[in-house]
DNA sequence: ACCGAGCTCCGCCAAG
DNA sequence: GTCTTGGCGGAGCTCG
């Protein structure tokens, strides 16, 4: 099993903190075992002051990061010396000691001010939350730092963005481990989605010389922006440059679906966002995210999500709400 | 609710 | 020997 070390720092927020432990823990392999051990830690074993109203107790104090495959550093915000020049106090200096030199370390949100004034950023990219960017720009010039990602992976180092984002990289970090079906099934179970690739680049994968020709990320980068065609496998697979057979193969491996089943989870997405937020009849919205046909549409999200495109729009805008047009 | 033509998915396997 | 590729075929699915 693989142990992931999550340090909680002075005035964690808790949200976040709980981040790790509740996607690593719904990791499971085939047979139903947990493929992570998760353990949080605190400076001197104390109990940590939250960025709530509230204090959290933990079992265990920074020697627990000595045996960690991975080491999280929760969200805190920057404060005192950190914020001011980029410095760590002492306490939290001494604790990374402890972190093997094979760890993988990772951030979340505001998280990064840590890692990146430990040193363990110079030279590399990474990202935090948007609100903190230019503050961290300016104290760890060394850090190239990325505002406009989910998170970034530097193979050894990953840092996310704000809050959320932590699940994403989580997720990812899982996918990285064993594989998008594993990554796909935690997401399940933390009801989360588990492939947010909205439209830009939302996440930098550390550049693998080899895994940027094979991947199929730029061939959905483009079939999302022609939703409303009529896509087949061996339109994709040509965009791609490979053969179907190779295309559906790596497909599965890196999203954990099919193509055809991403395609349709896509246009269903699109669909819901057009029913929420336009009043567009449904055979419009049909057309425009690829069905043919209002009862494709209609057949799919019955299927999908058990409900009626008129009738999601009804639960989602309430009764006697009115429609602004499109 | 059902049906058939066509498409998709994936195990298998030979070839690189 | 190990890993990747891609054609084949049939089971299963999708769409009209």
């Amino acid at each position: 099993v693989h142990r992931v070390t999550v340090l909680a720092l002075d005035r964690v927020v808790p949200f976040d903190l709980g981040i790790p432990a509740r996607v690593f823990g719904a990791a499971r392999d085939a047979d139903g075992r947990p493929l992570y051990e998760i353990q949080t830690c605190a400076i001197g074993g104390a109990t940590v002051r939250t960025s709530s109203d509230y204090s959290v107790v933990v079992d265990h104090d920074e020697r627990a990061l000595a045996d960690a495959d991975t080491v999280v550093i929760a969200t805190q915000e920057p404060e005192g010396a950190l914020r001011e020049e980029g410095l760590l106090d002492a306490e939290v200096r001494n604790a990374l000691q402890h972190v093997g030199p094979d760890a993988r370390l990772v951030s979340i949100c505001t998280g990064s001010f840590v890692l990146a004034a430990a040193g363990f950023l110079d030279g590399r990219e990474a990202t935090t939350h948007w609100g903190w960017a230019d503050r961290f720009a300016a104290l760890f010039p060394k850090v190239r730092v990325r505002a406009d990602v989910l998170f970034v992976d530097e193979g050894r180092l990953l840092t996310s963005a704000g809050a959320a984002s932590g699940i994403d990289l989580c997720l990812h970090i899982v996918r990285r481990d064993h594989g998008a079906e594993v990554a796909n099934g935690a997401a399940r179970r933390c009801v989360v989605a588990p492939w947010r690739d909205g439209g830009q680049a939302q996440f930098v994968e550390r550049p693998l010389p080899d895994h940027a020709e094979t991947s199929t990320a730029a061939t959905r980068l483009w079939a999302r922006g022609r939703l409303g065609e009529a896509l087949t496998l061996d339109d994709l697979a040509r965009h791609a440059n490979m053969s179907v057979r190779t295309f559906t193969r790596r497909f599965r491996a890196e999203i954990g679906m099919s193509p055809t089943q991403w395609l349709q989870r896509l246009r269903i997405e699109e669909a819901c966002r057009l029913l929420e937020s336009t009043a567009l009849p449904v055979e419009t919205i049909a057309h425009h995210v690829g069905f043919t046909d209002a009862t494709l549409l209609r057949r799919h999200m019955r299927a999908q999500m058990g409900v009626a495109p008129l009738s999601y729009r009804r639960t989602f805008r309430g009764p006697g709400d009115a429609v602004a047009g499109a």
